[in-house]
RNA sequence: GGGGCGGUAGCUCAGCUGGUUAGAGCAGCGGACUCAUAAUCCGUCGGUCCCGGGUUCAAGUCCCGGCCGCCCUACCA
């Protein structure tokens, strides 16, 4: 496959947020394949960042006694920036709405849009709290009890609302429904998985209504160009991060280089990405995306994780026992990717010691030993092959393609369940071929060397194969197999074709046996 | 109210356009082995496929009706 551009999206984070192991999936999952690609020859590009303006941010920046944008920078530091640390991501970029590059590109967007048409001057109407001073939905209000019987009251104040109208700026979505019923039509693909194209089509065939953009309450956010008394919806602010930061405005050819992208959202904000964003590409000309993929959430108990239920847990409560590798390798391997997956602690442990410690971590401990033991640590050569050799050196050819095959397909777990293969097929032929019994006999001394080669050969298949998804452990397998370059630098796609360097080192396990799994207190 | 998805072994899940005795991993149990992180390998126990009808030679797999769970139903990002 020849080298294409690859730029894959996160949603950039609400910086209000506190960050939880459900950005952490996220932003893993958008690596793990960014990664994978690199390492396969495409131009890969991984873009992740933050949101920045709308109501809430000015609110708790004033009860900080900041502003806004100290507030966001503050946030930014403190814990956006550091959860990708926590996780190991190796984005390429991160782009906040508060950076010029984002606010000067989505004025000249909306700009766009204005002057072609595609935007008017219309009146919001909606119920607004004077307590929370901003509106709401209707979902929002109960019904009022005592005084304010009989009327809607705001679920937090119980005061009753207003119903206030205000002079906002449209955008003419609705002129895009059937365009966009066409796109999911002739692409399938496009919003995945099934589940979630079937959501985004019922709900567009029901008939789209325009989209209010502007917001004239408050002034924390993107001026509207053409009124400054007016600025930008946070959404669709927020929308445009994903061409702003890929040179939309200001870099022409690095942005026909990159665009369109591969998005990788939340199943909750999927509409957003697949119904307005497109909407607001059509009107702009500019290609659609590529792909909108709607992941699930991560269940906690059964239900969604959250705070208010205190069922929210943060990356390092996990990281700081099991190392960001073991993060990684369970959410991708233990979640279908695009359906809702079940977390417990119980289920972390019990993968991590089998699947990472007991079958990967210990395959790497038992080779490189008997290669220091029996052979002063030199890889030895191989003799003539048998063909349980030669099976192990198909597997490898098979499971690398099939691994490319399903991670083509966002199937991130069924590419590590194909790896898994071979981790299992290794164990059970160092087994078999018994290399400790072959090396007390001088006479299977050849025999000894060639299935010792033969499992080095594995192992650094293996190496290079999750080296997207466990990349700490890898590189420092990578090192102790004797591997040449960088480990990030090995094609993944042809993984099989590596057969071992020239000496091996001792190695530390890799991922160590942790013996009292104490579930962590809240955090 | 409308719509989507799901309900399969103790646990987490596979089972495509219906077709022989319903699968995997983990856990449990028994055995082998010792290179290795008390790891590995082999064997084994274990299921009214939510319930009730129906279509069919044949249904976990299609249809109807229930029950249960989660989610969406536009501008709270």
């Amino acid at each position: 496959m020849s080298a294409g551009s690859f730029y894959i999206t996160t949603p950039i984070f609400y910086v209000n947020d506190v960050p939880h192991i459900g950005h952490a999936y996220t932003e893993v999952a958008a690596d793990v394949l960014a990664r994978w690609h690199r390492q396969s020859g495409d131009d890969a590009w991984l873009l992740t960042g933050t949101d920045e303006h709308g109501q809430k941010i000015l609110r708790t920046a004033i009860a900080n006694g900041v502003t806004p944008k100290e507030w966001a920078d503050r946030l930014v530091e403190t814990a956006w920036k550091p959860l990708l640390e926590t996780v190991d991501i190796a984005n390429d970029d991160f782009i906040r709405t508060t950076d010029e590059r984002h606010e000067v590109n989505a004025q000249k967007f909306l700009q766009h849009l204005h002057d072609e048409g595609h935007i008017y001057t219309g009146e919001y109407e909606g119920y607004y709290c004077v307590g929370c001073e901003e509106y709401k939905q209707t979902s929002d209000l109960v019904d009022g009890t005592g005084d304010y019987a009989g009327q809607p009251v705001c679920a937090i104040h119980s005061k009753p609302v207003e119903l206030l109208h205000e002079k906002n700026y449209f955008f003419k979505m609705s002129a895009f429904a059937d365009r966009l019923l066409a796109l999911y039509e002739e692409n399938p693909n496009f919003v995945q998985p099934e589940a979630a194209r079937n959501e985004v089509i019922s709900f567009v065939r029901r008939g789209l209504s325009d989209l209010s953009i502007s917001r004239s309450s408050f002034d924390w956010g993107i001026k509207v160009p053409w009124d400054e008394s007016h600025v930008v919806y946070v959404w669709f602010d927020a929308l445009l991060n994903y061409i702003t930061a890929a040179g939309y405005g200001q870099n022409d050819e690095e942005f026909a280089s990159r665009w369109p992208a591969t998005h990788i959202v939340g199943k909750d904000i999927l509409r957003f990405h697949a119904v307005i964003w497109p909407a607001m590409l059509m009107a702009a000309g500019i290609e659609v995306p590529k792909q909108v993929f709607g992941h699930g959430w991560l269940l906690v108990g059964g239900e969604k994780m959250s705070k208010s239920k205190l069922t929210g847990i943060a990356p390092r409560q996990i990281t700081d026992t099991f190392g960001s590798d073991a993060f990684r390798y369970y959410f991708m391997r233990a979640i279908s990717f695009g359906q809702d997956g079940s977390f417990s602690w119980e289920d972390l442990s019990a993968r991590y010691q089998s699947e990472l410690a007991n079958g990967f971590g210990n395959l790497a401990s038992r080779v490189i030993a008997m290669v220091v033991r029996y052979c002063d640590g030199v890889v030895p050569e191989a003799g003539a092959l048998t063909a349980d050799d030669l099976a192990i050196a198909a597997t490898e050819q098979r499971v690398t393609d099939a691994s490319r095959a399903f991670i083509e397909t966002l199937a991130i777990h069924d590419a590590l369940a194909s790896v898994w293969e071979l981790v299992d097929e290794l164990n059970g032929y160092i087994t078999l071929q018994e290399p400790w019994a072959l090396a007390k006999n001088p006479d299977t001394r050849a025999r000894l060397e060639t299935v010792l080669h033969t499992a080095v050969g594995g192992l650094g298949t293996l190496t290079v194969l999750l080296s997207p998804v466990i990349p700490i452990a890898t590189a420092k397998l990578w090192t102790a197999l004797g591997g040449d370059g960088a480990l990030a630098d090995q094609r993944v796609d042809r993984a099989w074709e590596w057969t071992g360097g020239k000496h091996v080192s001792p190695l530390e396990p890799l991922f160590p046996r942790i013996e009292s799994i104490v579930e962590p207190a809240d955090a």
